[in-house]
DNA sequence: CTGAAAGCGCTTACAG
DNA sequence: CTGAAAGCGCTTACAG
């Protein structure tokens, strides 16, 4: 009735306090009436002999592993663990376990990373990364695991998306800008498909428009949302004549590659040329200049994620797609 | 024999190739000799049906979950994520789920934390916290779940240890100070009781005894391994007369503090006072002026810290404790 | 090389 | 309010 020496099971809890299994169930879930009396003696053995219930056969008897899957593109850029610890936040009173996983690795395709996680059975995945295709989407949505994204394009059958809003973030400082005078401003952006930087750049030439500044094809950049992309964009950028005056940068990671360019090159920041960032992580209040940037809510991204998850997973909601939208804010520094 | 419209077992693929679910079994294995013609057909059906094996029957039957749990201190300290990103690097090849998290929030207790991580039978666990307790550790390891800690005093009872030569680490800082020609080196470090703190001033010192240099009580303040702390500690060291000339920090986050500190008492650095961090974390390289400080391999130890779970979960090592230790690298920028 | 059968530890109708 | 029994989907001696 009892593991050789290791861990009690149900049986021996049961054994022990006199009653059937089926009433040490009752009591663990609380969901069948037990006399207060019953109730009473098996949490005192629960207690004593230490009891916990195993989470394979609960998950094998439930099809459910109280589990969550949260998938980034880079845990080296510091937004993503802090949405990790805001998905914790919430996860940990529920019972849930989060594991996090990084595809951003050489030979880590998403794919792959997608499969590995499914095959693991978790509840839900919160998608993280941009560099997901409709077919990864599509592959999650099939297997029945509830998904919520950050970000990317809102469709029904995808599911429900947590982002701030990016466009109107960068509108924002593209404005701050134009209000402080600054004239050629050039745009250097992330991976070119990915979505959020599409639409970044749509907020940079709303901002433009809005302006009536004419959209310079030659002042738009894209590379890679890090610091190696961000220098090497600024080199291009910074090269072409008339220099722009002012850098809008995809992240703040691309904004401190190009506070390296022009350190290197002897340009002064804000006065020969401005740039600014997005996301706001710790580094962009440290650097010098400090980083003009737009405050991207991590942690509370990370908290709604989780609670559109467990939500659908208590069944509490059932219905269609939501697209939560989170207020961004602009932070002026020292770089504009 | 098939969920209804759901997922495939393996009682589907056994009939739909016309073998037992033993020979299925033996074929995902590969643990006992099947012939090659029935392995090819049952491989065919596997792929046809898009069988997955159900993690939580296997867990159940094997008593292995597959799964390896990793707590930190603080998500928000860039270090952490860089070892569970070193830890991704050798557990996704072999098929592990890594779940992270943190045990900093408030209302979120170390022992509640392995409580919770335990009561989900994680194969193993790495213990990146300082905060543990003795009592933390020994509930771990009574429990059979595999550990690996990230420092900490080394006892064979206490499992396996992955770090850094911090002492010797913090040394280097200080010799390098005294070569420098500054005079009243001070020390600002994190929580007093936890072991890094207690093996950094260590090395702090040893450097000042090798260099016949008193050591001043009054030149050493402990505090917590934040920002918050590092400004707190440095308010204090700095008001202290004669001045100190130079602060060394127990990371780079209390580092941070202390330039925040300097900033608002209008000192230079390292002309009034010279700073120096632990960690080399990136914003290290990115704030003005640049931090020296000492390049602490987080993703090697992440990785280090994974051979050594896979190698005892394998149980190709079973024998006493391990203490690992890795090289530090002193990284002279121009805070000092 | 292949298979029948037991059993891992739960939960959940179902019956009383 | 309580309990006997089936069954979730695997793995693993054991027998042949």
């Amino acid at each position: 009735m009892k593991e050789a020496g290791g861990r009690p099971n149900i049986a021996a809890v049961a054994a022990a306090a006199g009653v059937s299994v089926t009433t040490v169930s009752h009591v663990l879930s609380g969901r069948k009436p037990v006399s207060a009396r019953t109730k009473a003696k098996v949490e005192a053995v629960i207690e004593e002999l230490g009891y916990r219930p195993n989470p394979s056969a609960r998950s094998l008897r439930t099809a459910r592993s109280e589990s969550i899957a949260l998938i980034v593109p880079d845990l080296t850029n510091p937004f993503y663990p802090l949405v990790a610890a805001g998905l914790q936040d919430v996860l940990m009173s529920s019972g849930y376990l989060l594991s996090v996983t990084d595809a951003a690795l050489p030979s880590r395709a998403l794919p792959e990373v997608v499969r590995h996680v499914l095959a693991r059975r978790v509840d839900g995945i919160v998608l993280a990364t941009y560099g997901a295709t409709d077919n990864d989407i599509d592959k999650i949505r099939k297997s029945g695991t509830k998904l919520v994204r950050l970000g990317g394009r809102f469709r029904a059958e995808f599911g429900d998306i947590v982002r701030a809003d990016d466009a109107s973030g960068v509108h924002d400082v593209v404005s701050h800008l134009i209000d402080r005078g600054y004239q050629r401003i050039a745009f250097l952006n992330g991976e070119p498909h990915a979505h959020p930087s599409q639409i970044r750049l749509e907020g940079y030439e709303r901002a433009l428009r809005e302006a009536d500044r004419p959209i310079l094809p030659d002042l738009i950049h894209s590379g890679t949302f890090t610091r190696a992309g961000g220098a090497e964009g600024a080199r291009a950028l910074l090269s072409r004549s008339p220099r722009p005056d002012a850098l809008v940068c995809g992240n703040d990671l691309i904004a401190v590659g190009a506070l390296d360019v022009t350190r290197q090159l002897g340009l002064s920041v804000p006065g020969d040329v401005a740039i600014t960032g997005y996301d706001d992580i710790e580094a962009a209040s440290l650097i010098t200049p400090a980083l003009t940037t737009v405050l991207n809510p991590a942690r509370e991204i990370g908290r709604t994620c989780a609670r559109l998850l467990l939500d659908r997973l208590a069944g509490e909601y059932d219905d269609t797609a939501r697209e939560i939208v989170l207020a961004h804010r602009l932070i002026v520094r020292d770089s504009s």
